[in-house]
RNA sequence: GGCUCCAUGGUCAAGUGGUUAAGACAUCGCCCUUUCACGGCGGUAACACGGGUUCAAAUCCCGUUGGAGUCACCA
């Protein structure tokens, strides 16, 4: 078996859709599992929809998921150009479409717009019986007239063409032989009348040339690789693997669009995914190990990956799975990172001069995605309007006037604590508690909500006391006085 | 509509003729606990349907139903 080389073969048009990263980490897994290459590809045949900072976020996405790759544009291992538009210029493509037109497996078409579309358009209202696929018009030109045509500077383009009869099979690693009839295969265009190469007939190019060994893609291509066939059987070439993936769905079932809203690694990322944890969700949408585990780093996933256990069926992107997965991910991240992560958020919450390395750490084990953090430390700044009855628990057996015999017991001996951090003002508690022999909540609810005039806060009254320093924590203990003596 | 593909809990999924049909997310409950989390323990919940083949079918075959993808000088 020759050396397992690979390829990610984008096309420059926009952000890079989840299903695309999907691509690229398992042609990057079989090529690094087999210590063979990653080779990228950029495919800007189309230049209606080439749009330049594509490229930017291409090399930002795959340089910020690790999946860097041995010859591209910017690494030459001696396949290049690996920019289609640049390959373009050598004559490759036309060439190869030439000898295509020698054999009789490609024809010039000269065919405008305007018919292609009425030819269309009648095969909609016939009955429905009918396909809608190129009525092979151009290639019953004669010699003379195709000459006439290219001296007279006609545009034209080159279509593959496909017998009418008899059956083409298809053989992918994951869904196995597919068989079409030749009657469904439309003769597909080739060369553009702009002389670029079709997306379809590049990639059976640029992949041979390039030695490329395996090949994946999503699943929508399916039904346009019977095709492919005839092209490699037409040259005389070996046939890549192809390996086809599931779609990755919405919740409705449908393919991932923008719609959704997390369709792309940017939005991700906007959202406050780590890459890693993508990476790993991705991976993971329509492949499982042999193991039974979720969290795979990627190397771990260069070595458990094998391309043969990919499943069939469309994976639905589940974001709260995801979302879980990005928490299990920011637990386990080492602090210094975490806070590089963490920290531009709480500033942007908290402008007071408390110490927001003790917040961050009080939030790591609470989020699952950084912009969780703003809602739930939003009242250090400011203390927010909170009610009496925010004092009443059940539980903690709590209620307005305990708390305020608790909160006008504690403020005096507060007021003394030289030393405000957390193990004096447990102390300080712990020995209320238990001259008064009161359960713990007893007395640090009414605290807790006094200093936060919130039900639920990331850490407890100590916690926050210390943080607020003080000052502000004896402050809003007297407004919690205040309050439970106007409620009284 | 034609063609192609797919079908195990709400979701991701293990499973390749004989299993009490794993596990994870979500959900519910309990424990821990000053709240919320974290952590621990447990519960609810699935082989789409109908025919075959077989001693034995979630697993193989056929059909039905359902879903998806695709039908460009886009990729």
């Amino acid at each position: 078996m020759s050396r397992v080389r690979t390829r990610f073969a984008p096309s420059p048009t926009g952000r890079m859709h989840v299903g695309n990263l999907r691509t690229a980490l398992y042609e990057y897994l079989i090529a690094k599992h087999a210590d063979g290459s990653f080779v990228l590809r950029i495919e800007d045949t189309d230049q209606e929809r080439f749009v330049p900072e594509a490229l930017d976020i291409i090399y930002h996405t795959m340089e910020l998921t690790g999946l860097v790759h041995d010859e591209g544009p910017d690494k030459d291992g001696g396949y290049g150009p690996y920019v289609q538009s640049e390959r373009m210029k050598s004559g490759v493509y036309l060439d190869f479409a030439k000898q295509l037109v020698e054999k009789g497996e490609a024809y010039y078409c000269f065919c405008t717009k305007e018919r292609l579309d009425s030819l269309r358009a009648s095969d909609k209202t016939e009955s429905g019986k009918e396909i809608a696929k190129y009525d092979k018009h151009c290639l019953h030109l004669s010699k003379e007239e195709i000459a006439a045509n290219l001296a007279a500077g006609k545009p034209y383009v080159i279509r593959q063409n496909n017998p009418e009869t008899g059956t083409t099979t298809f053989h992918d690693a994951i869904y196995g032989d597919i068989t079409v009839d030749n009657e469904e295969l439309d003769d597909m265009v080739l060369i553009k009348a702009d002389g670029y190469p079709t997306y379809n007939f590049a990639n059976v190019i640029d992949d041979h040339l390039m030695n490329i060994t395996h090949v994946v893609r999503g699943n929508e291509y399916l039904s346009s690789a019977p095709k492919y066939n005839r092209l490699y059987e037409a040259f005389g070439w070996e046939i890549p693997e192809y390996v086809h993936c599931p779609i990755i769905t919405d919740e409705n079932h449908k393919k991932l669009s923008k719609r959704s809203g997390h369709s792309s690694v940017e939005d991700l990322l906007e959202q406050g995914f780590l890459p890693e944890a993508i990476v790993n969700f991705v991976a993971l949408l329509g492949w499982s190990p042999s193991e039974d585990r979720e969290i795979f780093s990627l190397e771990e996933l260069v070595e458990a990956f094998d391309y043969h256990h990919i499943s069939k069926s469309p994976a639905v992107f589940d974001i709260t799975k995801a979302k879980w997965m990005n928490g299990e991910y920011i637990k386990a991240m080492d602090m210094e990172r975490y806070l590089e992560y963490a920290l531009p958020l709480i500033r942007k919450v908290v402008t007071k001069d408390y110490d927001l390395v003790k917040i961050a750490e009080l939030v790591k084990t609470r989020i699952e995605v950084f912009p969780d953090i703003a809602e739930k430390i939003d009242f250090f700044d400011e203390l927010p309007e909170y009610d009496a009855d925010m004092y009443i628990h059940k539980k903690m057996k709590t209620n307005r006037e305990n708390s305020l015999q608790v909160l006008r017991d504690m403020l005096p001996r507060l007021e003394e604590l030289s030393e405000y951090s957390i193990p004096s003002i447990e102390a300080l508690c712990k020995e209320y508690i238990a001259e008064h022999e009161l359960k713990n909540g007893r007395v640090l609810w009414p605290l807790r909500t006094a200093v936060s005039g919130k039900q639920m806060t990331p850490g407890g009254a100590y916690e926050i006391m210390e943080i607020l320093g003080k000052e502000e924590s004896l402050l809003r203990i007297r407004k919690g006085i205040a309050l439970l003596e106007r409620e009284d």
